[in-house]
DNA sequence: CTCCGTGCAAAAGGTTTGCACTGGT
DNA sequence: ACCAGTGCAAACCTTTTGCACGGAG
């Protein structure tokens, strides 16, 4: 939690504001935001902070292991404080992403790559359907 | 094979040359081309196109059923002439793509997303790692 | 002949980069 | 004081869009 002042030092990393506030507005949320979200949101506490700094900088937690980077088809990718691998479910309409944790749900075991040339080492997998939201308005007004 | 005439008669879609060179090229390979790639290929058979009229046809199929459009993390779409559910194998170093076709690997029951609020409809699932080439280099040059 | 499809160029969206300056350590 | 981190703007990559022309039906 606070130990994150450890994860720099070790690394030789400067601790500067910018990658404090943003790491504390990452941790504890269970949305699953954009760069640019994180952008604007930072924005209120770091009035000149630049969006360059923001990408730089989710791109260094992901770098760390502190926070997990997620490229859902054909939108901006999303950043995710919960590091180990879990499903996600993603709406094809809004884009709305949550967590599914099912247990059971999710998990494989990694197959043996050696047949296709390859060394598997990760896998990720996304559900992918309506949200109620998007849902409702598609039986309303199906056509469109 | 050759009734996608029909298919496009039966839509009431002119069947230009551009589209026939499009699709012509697209089946029967077992790469998983970018957009930009079939632009590039499809220019030695149609000088003139355009690479509006690349993604706008691919976009195209894709309504059709025709092919498949891929979403690898961080990088173009890919589009595949297999449109049934099937699972990549990705390099995260070079962006490789084969189609894993291991009988019983990527078959996955829907989940009930109810308890998410989600109606889910589908999923996909990519593994990934390195491929035999990139391999060779990481461990020839650990560094960089 | 009538449209739809195409080519072109520009815009849009997301992300990265070069460079000078600033702020941690 | 040193050097990495930052801000800014421009570049970059992929994809989409507006518009006028041209070819398929």
């Amino acid at each position: 939690m606070e130990s994150f002042e450890r994860i720099f030092r070790e690394h030789g990393l400067p601790l500067t504001v910018q990658r404090r506030v943003i790491l504390d507005s990452m941790l504890d949320r269970t949305d699953h935001p954009s760069a640019e979200r994180v952008y604007s949101e930072v924005q209120a506490k770091i009035p000149g902070i630049s969006r360059a700094s923001v990408y730089r900088i989710l791109d260094l937690f992901v770098e760390l292991g502190l926070i997990q980077k997620i490229n859902p088809p054909g939108m901006a990718a999303r950043f995710d404080p919960t590091v180990r691998r879990h499903t996600h479910l993603v709406c094809r309409s809004c884009g709305r992403m949550v967590d599914m944790d099912a247990p059971g749900i999710g998990v494989l075991p990694l197959p043996d790559g050696r047949a296709y040339g390859f060394q598997i080492d990760d896998y990720q997998i996304n559900f992918s359907g309506l949200c109620a939201d998007c849902a409702k308005k598609h039986t309303q007004q199906p056509d469109k």
